[in-house]
DNA sequence: TCTAATCTTGACTGAAAAGTAAAGATTTGA
DNA sequence: TCAAATCTTTACTTTTCAGTCAAGATTAGA
């Protein structure tokens, strides 16, 4: 019951757009670089992060990352549920459907587990928005030297 | 955030044995036809929970595996626990100490959504135990029957 | 004591997740 | 138009997780 590479980093990047100022983008280099991870990786996030809907891309000079909607209309909920490839999987299929492909037919306690932590853990995330992280995440004045140091 | 094949099979396992009639023990190849896994895939999770102290194991004929305690007195929380290596793991270092070997030094938003949903995972499976499970897992009949057939 | 049934252990194999690399596509601005 | 900056996409490599295999150790019972 562990938290993804995919879903913490892909948080991450998000909190980060939401914490520049407004009409700002972020590039992938800085995104990278903030977070500690390669650019081919943030790359990765990033596309799948425009992919379903919660940042803006624009190439070019002048280019980057920013978010699609405001950020305390984006709750964790949703943004986990994309990168979670929103399914409630258990190791002998999906507990979304009917449990016919395995030994565990009809209802099993397991099942009731599994779905009721999901159930709990989507609420929980159902009540916090990337805005709520910003400013936690990190002092906002250590953050712009780093993104100036890579500016020169 | 899924559960992982070791946290289902495992659990999965420990309800079986919960469902026995006290006294009574599951060999390796019951609890595999059981859970429609196979022979060596049992033998390492029983294994780890014998380790843990949540089953006891007797070799030789008539031996095989029993709770090692009462079903009403084993929460899901603790089986969780050792079948998850009780870390509260992030992507960049452990959550459980202090996170220093990489960019996101002190607290930062993320690390809390972290700890947070492990705290109400593990709260939520802490009300639950293994006799509860019990009966909703399969018909008992059924699972006589296959038993039956196995010793044949 | 011997054999069959059973758990135990460590090495091996395969699959899935995570991360990397490189070439392609688009945009801005000179 | 051209070059630089930027995102996009696909293929590849590495690492971690899951599962398998086979030999070993222990016990019960004949």
């Amino acid at each position: 019951m562990k938290i993804s590479a995919q879903e913490e980093y892909g948080l991450r990047c998000l909190v980060q757009l939401a914490s520049v100022t407004n009409g700002e983008t972020l590039t992938l280099p800085q995104i990278a670089e903030l977070e500690g991870i390669s650019q081919s990786n943030a790359g990765k996030l990033m596309w799948l992060l425009n992919k379903s809907g919660f940042v803006k891309a624009t190439r070019g000079t002048k280019g980057g990352y920013s978010l699609a909607r405001p950020a305390d209309e984006i709750y964790l909920s949703e943004v986990i549920k994309v990168l979670d490839d929103d399914e409630i999987e258990g190791h002998c299929g999906s507990y979304t459907g009917v449990l016919d492909s395995c030994v565990h037919t009809g209802d099993c306690g397991i099942r009731s587990v599994i779905v009721g932590l999901h159930e709990i853990v989507q609420n929980a995330l159902s009540n916090v928005t990337l805005s709520q992280l910003v400013g936690t995440e990190k002092k906002v004045d250590e953050r712009f030297h780093r993104i100036q140091r890579m500016a020169q």
